[in-house]
DNA sequence: GAGTTTGAAACT
DNA sequence: CAGTTTCAAACTC
């Protein structure tokens, strides 16, 4: 009654003046992209309202030009889209859809005399209003970050949608453009991550997200907010569907706000759509599901893209630090028994890393930080993967994450793992007794002879061979020059309490080519740890970094205290202990010469480290969520006083005399 | 991706 | 403690 028959006919006839004109015919004739016949408003978004969550606004219209847009455009993204989008173009076919037609219908308070073709093309411009904030303004951002131009687009094309004043064609082609780009970015940058995700460990762990509320990432918070209020206003202002353009518009300062932040961290959103996809998969429902997966898919983003750090056995001590905003949340989640589930996403995090420095500057191929990016896109073929045991049901010290104290996460590719929160009990137990055969299997095997140790040692101690295996290799074939080899592995020399064979090993070889080395000798070798640990460099600069120098993630995600096979090879973590830095520098004050000195250092960890890593202090910083930093795990300025007493005694007494299990003690 | 190799962990 | 088996990661093709 009230619509304005400009809605109603202007754009199609526009349209049609439009491709019939000469410039039309002109620059069909120079786009590569094939025009879309004369559904042109439609056409121009579809491709971005697909990343909607299409169940909200299920319009016939827009699903039907969805499901054959698709067909064309779906290779840019994942199976899950695809299968979303079929389903959702299926369910067009439903009564379902039916129903949720008329609901929209319903929301947008139009006049019960409103035509149909009408109400076609308000839902579809309400859709395409409520679409384009929430996904052009992502993915028409520029290449350099500047969302200027997607503002720009948004806000015109929510003029052309009212007034259709603006050719359509031309907005379409400059968004596909962009979106061309946004793709191709992801796929860029997927081939750079190695990110192979499974489909079954993903939805496994969505179910996981999902009941673990609590745990959601501030980012998505972040993002929450906007896309409810949005959703919240949708219905409130529904009325008008320019009205939903203005609310839109409205909420585009917070979106921008949004994107400053994200903009620092999410290299691409569009990441993450495969796994928000599945999740929408998993639940059909209308809003809620689109809340969901909203939340969750960028949340997915935070994990896989902030800038960070990876979750490998060499770097794991520093992806924590990655994960700043979540450490409270995350240890109050400890504190309640669970495993905070976001740190998943921390795990994953350092695949990602690379795109924030990759594909950047071609002129840095020869500098060092080249040689680190070569090194991180080696690793990142493992950033994502934790254990993938199939036997052991991650309760054995062969599983990485059980040994590491931590839980098998979404990463993980394991078969009938225990190693979950739900069976803390089987993994404490199991614990209790592999601690009762070794009260060191889960101690860091990996120890680093630094900060503070005697200056004879010289730079030896700021190098990667600096560090020791603390039980030794047995390696026979693999020359300790693979990573069979648990100190090649680590980056750290082989020692005399190696037993290795014909030792190679490029960090420094257990006949002392670098503890009994000087100069030469240690440069040689020095060099060639450089170049494989390069990585290992970066990673202590970044546990430098003040910004990062945050509660661990992982640490938090322990049943159990920070010890075992991951944070072995976290000489560093364990380095940034003050006490550990003091007793060392205690034992190795006790001994003179170099290669004593190195085996006083390592005999010394048993009784410096591990066993005086106070594992109940662990536990109490875990159970205490206001601890700021995890690393005082290993800070125990009470327990110096009782070190130095304590240190030297055989490494039994000590270890029974230190719990080793807080978390046994009765709750 | 499947198969092989390797060495640590577990077992006897 | 030594030998063997089991295991999963690393590696190769």
């Amino acid at each position: 009654m009230d619509t304005p028959d400009k809605t109603q006919i202007t754009p199609t006839s526009n349209l049609c003046k439009f491709e019939d004109s000469p410039v039309f015919k002109y620059i069909d004739s120079l786009s590569p992209i094939e025009l879309a016949k004369s559904r042109q408003t439609d056409n121009g978004f579809s491709s971005l309202a697909f990343l909607s969550p299409s169940s909200l606004f299920p319009s016939p219209q827009i699903t039907c030009h969805r499901e054959s847009r698709f067909s064309v455009k779906r290779h840019h993204f994942l199976e899950p889209l695809n299968s979303r989008v079929a389903r959702s173009g299926h369910e067009s076919n439903t009564s379902e859809e039916a129903s949720k037609v008329d609901e929209h219908l319903g929301c947008l308070n139009n006049d019960s005399s409103s035509k149909e073709t009408s109400s076609d093309q308000v839902d579809e411009q309400t859709n395409l209003a409520t679409d384009l904030p929430r996904t052009l303004k992502y993915d028409c951002r520029s290449p350099d970050g500047d969302f200027e131009p997607c503002d720009e687009i948004l806000k015109k094309t929510n003029v052309e949608v009212a007034g259709q004043e603006r050719s359509p064609f031309q907005c379409n082609r400059d968004k596909w453009e962009e979106r061309q780009q946004s793709f191709q970015n992801e796929r860029n940058l997927r081939k750079i991550c190695g990110i192979k995700r499974s489909e079954e460990s993903a939805g496994s762990d969505w179910d996981r997200r999902t009941t673990n509320p609590g745990t959601t990432s501030f980012i998505s918070n972040i993002l929450q907010f906007p896309l409810d209020k949005a959703n919240n206003s949708e219905n409130a202002e529904s009325g008008d569907p320019s009205g939903s353009c203005k609310q839109s518009e409205s909420g585009e300062p917070v979106m921008d706000q949004m994107h400053g932040i994200l903009s620092t961290c999410l290299p691409d959103e569009l990441v993450v759509n495969d796994s928000g996809l599945k999740k929408d998969d998993k639940e059909g429902n209308c809003n809620q599901s689109n809340h969901q997966q909203f939340s969750i898919r960028r949340r997915c983003l935070v994990f896989e893209k902030s800038p960070g750090f990876g979750l490998h056995l060499n770097s794991l001590p520093n992806i924590p630090k990655g994960q700043s905003p979540l450490s409270k949340s995350t240890l109050s989640s400890m504190n309640r028994g669970e495993v905070p589930d976001d740190n998943k996403g921390v795990v994953t995090e350092n695949s990602y890393e690379m795109p924030a420095t990759f594909g950047g500057n071609e002129a840095d191929h020869n500098s060092p930080e080249k040689k680190r990016q070569k090194f991180e896109l080696v690793e990142e073929s493992v950033a994502c993967k934790r254990c993938n045991c199939k036997r052991s049901k991650c309760l054995k010290l062969y599983c990485d994450c059980f040994a590491a104290g931590l839980y098998c996460i979404e990463p993980c590719s394991c078969q009938d793992c225990f190693n979950k929160p739900i069976h803390e009990n089987v993994v404490l137990e199991t614990r209790r007794q592999i601690e009762s055969r070794n009260p060191l299997a889960f101690a860091p095997k990996v120890i680093r002879t630094t900060n503070g140790v005697s200056d004879s040692m010289g730079d030896i101690n700021k190098t990667p061979a600096s560090a020791r295996h603390k039980r030794g290799c047995n390696c026979k074939r693999s020359s300790c020059l693979k990573k069979y080899c648990e100190c090649f592995q680590a980056g750290v020399g082989c020692s005399l309490s190696c037993r290795c064979e014909g030792c190679k090993n490029s960090f420094g070889r257990k006949d002392g080519c670098e503890s009994e080395s000087d100069g030469d000798n240690l440069e040689a070798c020095e060099k060639n740890a450089s170049e494989k640990s390069s990585h290992d460099t970066v990673i202590s600069k970044g546990q430098e970094h003040p910004n990062l120098s945050v509660p661990s993630p992982d640490i938090s995600r322990l049943p159990f205290a920070y010890t075992g096979k991951l944070a072995a090879f976290f000489p560093h973590s364990i380095k940034s202990s003050p006490q550990l830095c003091s007793t060392q520098e205690q034992g190795s004050s006790d001994t003179s010469s170099c290669k004593p000195k190195l085996e006083s250092n390592l005999d010394g960890i048993p009784e410096n480290g591990t066993p005086e890593i106070p594992k109940h202090k662990c536990f109490t910083l875990v159970s205490n969520p206001t601890s700021p930093n995890c690393k005082r795990v290993f800070s125990t300025p009470n327990h110096d006083s009782t070190s130095s007493s304590t240190k030297w005694r055989s490494r039994k007494l000590i270890l029974r005399s230190v719990p080793s299990f807080p978390s046994f003690s009765p709750p």
